[in-house]
DNA sequence: TTCCTTTGACCCGAT
DNA sequence: CATCGGGTCAAAGGA
């Protein structure tokens, strides 16, 4: 029900209940809402974001967990810094009130607005997996990889707030602020991190893999736990037999509040995670271990979420597969702040879509599409992963969906482009990026 | 007793 | 319009 936009189920708290279909159902689900007092949010904040329905996704390859993402320096170089209109890292101001304009019209528009055009820069894409296996709150503040860029709080700052422009579209404004009052918390970010756009993870990530896969199976074990848990609440909803697949595929909606964020997993015979798919980014920071409130604590309801403590669900994975190195873990999950601050946040912004990757946008950013291409990422990545399959640890492959547009136009970073080809079926050309590719060079690539 | 997982059924979009 | 298939719901059972 998170997802709202569920049609049947969103209208349905409305408490009309009234789908002739299943008057028992949706008295059932209002009842169920009430009782979590969750379901008003869930409804409050889904509509918003229904309107676009495009996902794009992200897919990390396998060697990576998304959380090792997040504690990656990449990803603090990524936001950070690069001067540019795009990255914000003009200056606040600028940021700030381009954030504003997102959050409050997300539109077309935004995308021109970055430029994108700062093609050359590579220097902060370099990226280097650090597949640390720290608890995300720590590697995430890790302020080697500030680099260059992150000069400080400013720099940080900046960054939360483009991740929030990105993240929260709705939300936003006072988001912002909250965000901002934390100077420390490094963004952590990113969902995105999450965002890795997935596919740079395909074609660096794995080679970063191999070269680096030896020095990380010592790690292997903390990744996996990592990835295990990626550090958010998952209850699991749901578990089907996808056709064409032999491995059953788990459906896990983030616990928090008003976080609509929802993973697939799929697991081979053997337990090994194959793929996860998240879908939305978390529109609140990763619950923090200390936080945990005891299992006691838990605020209410079940159908609430608890959004302190490790998730069960993750859990179990973990144990059962402590080689994966890398489970993947880390959808699209903003890590504003931790502090107790956002959690409710109430904003809606719900999972807040992020740059997912590219290739969909293109054209059409049709929700429906962006199934399509998480299948097909999948081809694509698998292909990749065959390589490493031969290894005793299969990486699963992560796919992030996120749900604007306006994300994936204008995440913030800069991107280079490397190449650019015709897709089949495309009719606009794919633009490749060593690193990460952006919403902007599809846009680019259109106008041209 | 409460909470979580399992699982069959239902919904709905795609073909 | 019918069928297929993915995603979601929610009752039932288990811990």
């Amino acid at each position: 029900m998170a997802d709202s936009p569920n049609p049947s189920s969103g209208d349905l708290p409305a408490g009309s209940g009234g789908s002739p279909e299943k008057p028992v159902l949706a008295d059932r689900r209002v009842a169920a809402l009430a009782g979590a007092g969750a379901g008003a949010r869930y409804k409050a904040m889904s509509p918003a974001r229904l309107p676009i329905s495009r996902e794009p996704c992200l897919t990390i390859p396998a060697g990576f967990s998304p959380g090792a993402l997040l504690d990656s320096p990449v990803l603090l170089n990524n936001f950070k810094v690069e001067p540019s209109p795009t990255t914000g890292t003009l200056s606040m101001a600028a940021i700030i009130n381009k954030s504003t304009h997102l959050d409050i019209l997300p539109s077309p528009r935004d995308r021109s607005a970055g430029s994108g055009h700062e093609d050359e820069d590579s220097r902060d894409f370099e990226f280097k997996p650090h597949l640390s296996c720290q608890p995300a709150g720590p590697a995430v503040n890790d302020p080697n990889h500030h680099d260059t860029s992150m000069q400080n709080h400013t720099s940080s700052s900046s960054n939360l707030m483009t991740e929030n422009k990105s993240l929260y579209s709705q939300e936003s404004i006072h988001q912002t602020a909250n965000i901002s009052s934390v100077p420390n918390q490094p963004v952590a970010i990113v969902g995105p991190s999450d965002n890795m756009p997935a596919d740079v993870g395909t074609s660096e990530m794995n080679q970063m893999n191999s070269s680096e896969n030896a020095a990380q199976e010592t790690q292997t074990e903390n990744i996996a736990e990592k990835s295990a848990e990626d550090g958010y609440n998952w209850r699991k909803y749901g578990q089907k037999h996808v056709k064409g697949s032999e491995n059953p595929r788990s459906y896990y909606k983030c616990t928090h509040p008003n976080c609509e964020v929802k993973k697939l997993l799929e697991r081979s015979l053997d337990g090994q995670i194959t793929e996860v798919v998240y879908k939305g980014i978390h529109n609140h920071p990763k619950p923090q271990p200390n936080r945990r409130l005891s299992a006691g604590a838990v605020p209410s309801s079940q159908g609430e979420e608890r959004y302190d403590g490790a998730a069960p669900v993750e859990d179990k994975p973990s144990n059962i597969y402590p080689n994966l190195c890398n489970q993947v873990h880390s959808a699209g999950m903003i890590e504003p702040v931790p502090g107790p601050a956002s959690d409710d946040d109430g904003d809606g912004g719900g999972g807040r879509p992020y740059p997912g990757d590219d290739a969909n946008e293109d054209d059409d950013l049709d929700s429906k599409r962006s199934t399509p291409l998480l299948y097909a990422r999948k081809m694509e990545s698998a292909g990749i992963d065959a390589a490493l399959m031969g290894k005793p640890n299969r990486e699963p492959r992560v796919v992030v969906q996120t749900v604007s547009e306006v994300d994936i136009l204008d995440d913030g970073y800069r991107w280079r482009k490397y190449g650019q080809k015709v897709v089949k079926g495309n009719p606009n050309p794919r633009n490749f990026n060593p690193a990460w590719k952006t919403p902007e060079t599809e846009v680019m690539a259109k106008k041209q």
